[in-house]
RNA sequence: GCCGGAAUGGCGGAACCGGUAGACGCAGCGGACUCAAAAUCCGCCGCCCGCGAGGGCAUGAGAGUUCGAGUCUCUCUUCCGGCACCA
C-alpha cells in the first residue's frame, strides 16, 4: 500500500481489474434475480455536464449495491445521437454533424469510462446508425399501414427570411434567432402518431405504477387530460349551404348562458369572413403572427373581433355573434369555444372588454347575479336559473337533460374529451431518421418496404440553416414509387428525436440483433427495473416510451404482459448553477462562474461579484446550466483535481438525488479529505497489532448506522449514506484500540461505500486481505445482536417543552417511567405547585408532562 | 397563464409513523505540530439574555388542528421544472 492516497493510480489499477476480468459485461442468466438499471442516455453534446455525472453515479451506486446483492444486473449505455446541436454545431463549424457527433462519442465515453462506472459497453448503441434507426422506419411503417401513423397539418413557426421551419428553442422573443425577423405561424402536412388512441389506457395505467413519484404521475394525468362533457353544434348557413358549428364544453349546464361564439385565426368561419373584410382580415393576419409555444400564447392580450356572422343556439334558436379569438387554439378541440361570460373567467373579461351580454343563468354561492369585478364563486356548480325548463336542476341533471335534449336535434352528444394530443413527429430537419415514406404521383404516400429498409440518411452533408439540405440532394429525393415503379419522390422530413428515445431500452437487450426490432432477449430483461433521469423529462419522453411499449408489444409479439417500460423511477433533481454577465456597452458577455469572484452579504446573498481580472459582473440568479449562459461546470477539472472517487463521492454526498443541486465547487475538498481519511485508517489499521476484543459500544454505533443506511439506500437518499460512511469511520476512529470491531467495522465501511467510491474501495478490500474483488462479496447486514441494549434515554418534557433526560431500563413500565421523570430536579421545577392533567408516554422516545 | 415541485444556521443538508430541530460535511474562529507554509490533528460554532446553572426565540410569511407541528390543514410569498419542434 501506497503511504498517500493517489486516486490516479488506484483509479487506474481498479479500472484495469475490471477490463482484464470484463466485470461489467453480463448476460441472461434465467432464474436468477434479474435488474435492469437504466439512466437516461446522453445527447453527445461535446463532454459530459455535471447533470451526467450526477445521473450515472446514481445509477452506478444502485447497480453496484443490487449486484453485491445478489441480483443479475444490466446497466448498459448508449447515445440519444440525433438532434439540432449537430446541425448547429455543422453551420458553426463547417463539418458534417455526423463527424461532430462521432467525435463527442468518442471523447465522452472516455469519460465514462474514467468515472469507473460499471457499463456494459458491448451493447453501446448510437440512434444515429442505420442499424438503429432502421426500426424506427420500420415500426412507423407497421403503424402507417394500420393507421396509427397518418398525415395531416400541423402549425411550425416559420422564418421568412431563411426560409425555413424553426423549433421553439430557436425563437426570441417571437423572433428567428438567426436572421431577428418576426416569426410566423405556417400549416404544413406533417405525419403524426395517434398517441390518442392510447389515452384511456396511459391514464388508467398510471395507478399500476407504484414505483413511480406520485408528482410524475400527477403531471402525466393531468398532461392527458381527460374530461368529461358535451360536443354541441350551433347550426349556421354560409353560402346557401347548412353548415354546422360544433364545438366541445364540459359545462354544457351553462349553455343558456351562451351569448357569442369564438373561433380559432385559422377556423374556416374565420377564413371564409376575412376574405370579403379587410379589418378582419388584418386581424386574422395579426394572429398568425408570432410563434406556436402555449406558454407565450397563454399569456398574450385576449383580443378578439367579430367575424359578423352569426350561428343558431341550439336549444332557444337565438342569434349568436361569432367572433375570431387570439386565445382559440385550432389545433385543440374544435377550433372554437362558446361564450359563457356569467360562469368563465376568461369570456367574462372578453365581454367586458367587447361590451357583450352577460347573461346569469347559474345560482352561485354569492347568489344570482354577476356584477363585476369577477369572483371565482361565479364559475361553481350550482342550480340552473333563467334557463326555462331546466330551471332548478343540478349541475349534472342539467347536463344530461340538455345532451339529451340536443341529441334529439342532432345538435349534440355526450363526449370525452382529452387534452392530449397527437403527436407529430414530422421535422424538417435534416440530422434525424428519414420517414420511410415516397411520394408518388399515382400511388400517393407510399411507405417504404422492409427489404428497402433503412433508407439510409447521407452522413456527408453540412447544412447552412436555410432549410433541411436533403431537398437539394437529387440523389437522395429522386426515387422509384415501391408500389408502380414510377418516378417518385422521398420524403426529406426526419423524425423527431423522441421516437430514438422511445425505445432504446429495449433494443439493449439485443444487442447485434439485425433481423428485427428486438428479440427475445428482451422478455428476459424489460421491464427497466429501475429508470434514472432528469426530472425535466417527467412528462414527454415518459409518456412517449410508455406509448412506443404497448406499440412494440403489438407489432413484435414480444414482452407480453409488460405493458409499462419502467417500474422503478427515480427523478433526479437538475444540476443548477449561478450566471454572471458583464454589460460593457450594452452588450452582455456571459462570464463562466468559475471566473468570478463574489461578495456575499450577511445572509449568503450575492451583493456583488467581479471576474478574476477586475471586471464587474451582473448576477443574473440560479438556473440550469446552458451554453447560452456559459455557466456550466465543467466535471473534467474535478476529475482531474481528485479523482473519479472524490466526484462520484461528492455528488451523492452534498444533497440527496431528488433535490435540485445548487452548483458551488468549496465543499469537494470536503469529500476528498474523507477520501483520504478512509486510505489512512486502512494504513494504521494494516500495520497495527490487533487483538481478539470487541467493544460493545462501537459495534452498536456501526451496527445503528449500517441499519440506517440500509433503510436510506432502499429509499434512495443516498447524501446519508455516504453521511453513514463517514460516521462509522468517526466511530473507528474513536476507538481506543484495533481490535476485532476495527477488522468488522472496516469491512462495512468499505463495502458501504464501494457503490459510491469504488476504486478506493477496490483497492484498499484487496490491500487488508478482506477478498479479491469487493464487487462479489456480499452486502453487509447489521447484527441484532449488536443493536440490544439495556437501558435507553427518555425525553422529559413539560407542556411539550424539553427539560431533562432520564434512562431507564429497557422494560420499565409506565408508572415506572413516569415516577423517575417527576424526579428529574430540573422537571420538578417547571411542575412544582401544578396538576399535573395528563401524561403521554412516548415509549422509547420520550414523556410529556402536561400541567 | 396552466400543471408539478421546493423553501430548515453563513452554505449543502439531517430529523423513519406528528415526538430531543440542526446529524454528517463545507466555510469560519481558536489551538497543536512546523523556522514558516501546506497537509494533518484537537476544540468552538443557529439567534438573543445570563458569569454560570439555565431561560427565551427559531424550520419562507400568516392562521388552524394537537399534550406535542420542520412534518398535517388552509391562505399567501418567492424560487425551480414542464407546457407538445431543446434534449
Amino acid at each position: 500500500m501506497q503511504e498517500t492516497y493517489d486516486p490516479a493510480a488506484v483509479e487506474k489499477d481498479a479500472q484495469a481489474f475490471w477490463a482484464s476480468r470484463d466485470s461489467f459485461r453480463c448476460v441472461e442468466a434465467p432464474g436468477k434475480r434479474k435488474f435492469y438499471c437504466l439512466s437516461m442516455f446522453p445527447y453527445p453534446s461535446g463532454k459530459l455536464h455535471m447533470g451526467h455525472v450526477r445521473n450515472y453515479t446514481i445509477g452506478d451506486v444502485l447497480t453496484r449495491y443490487y449486484r453485491m446483492r445478489g441480483y443479475n444486473v444490466l446497466q448498459p449505455m448508449g447515445w440519444d445521437a440525433f438532434g439540432l446541436p449537430a446541425e448547429n454545431a455543422a453551420m458553426a463549424n463547417k463539418v458534417p454533424p455526423a463527424k461532430w457527433t462521432y467525435d463527442n462519442i468518442a471523447y465522452m465515453k472516455r469519460q465514462l469510462q474514467s468515472l469507473g462506472f460499471a457499463l456494459d459497453w458491448s451493447r453501446e448503441l448510437a440512434t444515429c446508425r442505420p442499424e438503429y434507426y432502421r426500426w424506427n422506419q420500420w415500426l412507423f411503417t407497421r403503424l402507417f399501414k394500420k393507421g396509427l401513423a397518418y398525415k395531416k397539418t400541423g402549425v411550425v413557426n416559420w422564418d421568412p427570411v431563411d426560409q425555413t421551419v424553426l423549433a421553439n428553442e430557436q425563437v426570441i422573443e417571437g423572433r428567428g434567432w438567426r436572421t431577428g425577423a418576426l416569426v410566423e405561424k405556417r400549416e404544413i402536412p406533417m405525419y403524426f402518431l395517434r398517441i390518442t388512441a392510447y389515452a384511456e389506457e396511459l391514464l388508467a395505467a398510471l395507478d399500476k405504477l407504484p414505483g413511480w413519484p406520485e408528482q410524475v404521475k400527477l403531471m402525466q394525468k393531468n398532461w392527458i387530460g381527460r374530461s368529461e362533457g358535451v360536443r354541441i353544434g350551433f347550426p349556421y348557413r354560409l353560402q346557401n349551404e347548412d353548415r354546422v358549428l360544433w364545438v366541445f364544453t364540459t359545462r354544457a349546464d351553462t349553455l343558456m348562458g351562451a351569448t357569442f361564439m369564438a373561433v380559432a385565426a385559422e377556423h374556416p368561419i374565420a377564413v371564409f369572413a376575412s376574405q370579403k373584410n379587410s379589418q378582419l382580415k388584418a386581424f386574422v393576419d395579426e394572429c398568425k403572427q408570432g410563434a406556436v409555444m402555449e406558454a407565450d400564447l397563454a399569456q398574450i392580450e385576449k383580443k378578439g373581433m367579430p367575424t359578423g356572422m352569426f350561428v343558431t343556439h341550439p336549444i332557444t334558436g337565438d342569434k349568436l355573434p361569432v367572433w375570431v379569438g387570439n386565445y382559440v387554439l385550432m389545433g385543440y378541440g374544435e377550433g372554437a369555444v362558446m361564450g359563457v361570460p356569467a360562469h368563465d373567467e376568461r369570456d367574462f373579461a372578453f365581454a367586458l372588454k367587447y361590451k357583450l351580454p352577460i347573461k346569469p343563468v347559474i345560482r352561485h354561492p354569492l347568489g344570482d347575479t354577476v356584477p363585476a369585478p369577477w369572483k371565482p364563486e361565479y364559475a361553481e356548480y350550482g342550480v340552473c336559473i333563467n334557463s326555462g325548463k331546466y330551471d332548478g336542476l343540478a349541475f349534472q341533471q342539467a347536463v344530461d337533460a340538455i345532451a339529451a335534449d340536443l341529441q334529439k336535434k342532432s345538435l349534440g352528444e355526450k363526449q370525452v374529451q382529452w387534452r392530449l394530443r397527437d403527436w407529430g413527429i414530422s421535422r424538417q430537419r435534416y440530422w434525424g431518421t428519414p420517414i420511410p415514406i415516397v411520394h408518388c404521383a399515382t400511388c400517393g404516400d407510399v411507405p417504404v418496404p422492409d427489404e428497402q429498409l433503412p433508407v439510409v440518411l447521407p452522413e456527408d452533408v453540412v447544412p447552412d440553416g436555410t432549410g433541411n439540405p436533403l431537398n437539394k440532394r437529387a440523389s437522395y429525393v429522386d426515387t422509384k414509387c415501391p408500389s408502380c415503379g414510377k418516378p417518385a419522390k422521398r420524403e426529406t422530413d426526419t423524425m423527431d428525436t423522441f421516437v430514438d428515445s422511445s425505445w432504446y431500452f429495449a433494443r439493449f437487450a439485443c444487442p447485434g440483433q439485425d433481423k428485427k426490432m428486438v428479440d427475445e432477449r428482451a422478455n428476459y430483461w424489460m421491464p427497466v427495473d429501475q429508470y434514472i433521469g432528469g426530472i425535466e423529462h417527467a412528462i414527454l419522453h415518459l409518456l412517449y416510451s410508455r406509448f412506443f411499449q404497448r406499440v412494440m408489444q403489438d407489432e413484435t409479439g414480444l414482452m407480453k404482459g409488460v405493458d409499462e417500460p419502467f417500474t422503478n423511477l427515480l427523478t433526479q433533481g437538475m444540476v443548477l448553477a449561478e450566471s454572471y454577465y458583464t454589460d460593457a456597452s450594452g452588450r452582455r458577455e456571459w462570464i463562466n462562474p468559475a471566473q468570478v469572484v463574489v461578495e456575499r452579504d450577511a445572509k449568503g446573498k450575492i451583493v456583488s461579484g467581479k471576474t478574476r481580472d477586475g471586471r464587474p459582473v451582473v448576477y443574473d440568479g440560479i438556473g440550469t446550466m446552458s451554453k447560452s449562459k456559459n455557466n456550466g461546470v465543467d466535471p473534467q477539472a474535478l476529475i482531474d483535481k481528485y479523482g473519479a472517487d472524490t466526484a462520484r463521492f461528492y455528488v451523492i454526498f452534498t444533497s440527496p438525488p431528488t433535490n435540485t443541486l445548487e452548483w458551488s465547487d468549496e465543499s469537494v475538498d470536503g469529500s476528498f479529505r474523507f477520501l483520504k481519511r478512509v486510505w489512512t485508517f486502512a494504513l494504521r489499521y494494516l500495520r497495527a497489532t490487533k487483538s481478539a476484543d470487541a467493544d460493545a459500544k462501537a459495534r452498536f454505533r456501526i451496527h445503528s448506522e449500517l441499519r440506517q443506511a440500509n433503510y436510506d439506500i432502499q429509499k434512495h437518499q443516498f447524501n446519508t449514506v455516504a453521511s453513514a460512511c463517514m460516521k462509522i469511520l468517526n466511530a473507528l476512529e474513536e476507538l481506543a484500540e484495533w481490535n476485532a470491531t476495527t477488522t468488522e467495522g472496516l469491512s462495512i465501511l468499505l463495502r458501504l461505500l464501494s457503490p459510491i467510491a469504488p476504486h478506493i474501495a477496490h483497492d484498499l478490500w484487496r490491500a487488508l486481505g478482506f477478498g479479491e474483488d469487493i464487487m462479489t462479496a456480499p452486502w453487509p447486514q447489521p447484527d441484532p445482536a449488536a443493536l440490544e441494549q439495556d437501558e435507553i434515554e427518555l425525553v422529559v418534557q413539560v407542556n411539550g417543552k424539553l427539560r431533562g433526560s432520564i434512562v431507564v431500563p429497557k422494560q420499565a413500565d409506565k408508572s415506572a417511567i413516569e415516577k423517575l421523570a417527576m424526579s428529574n430536579p430540573n422537571v420538578q421545577r417547571f411542575v412544582a405547585g401544578q396538576n399535573v392533567k395528563k401524561v403521554v408516554v412516548v415509549p422509547g422516545r420520550l414523556v410529556n408532562l402536561v400541567v
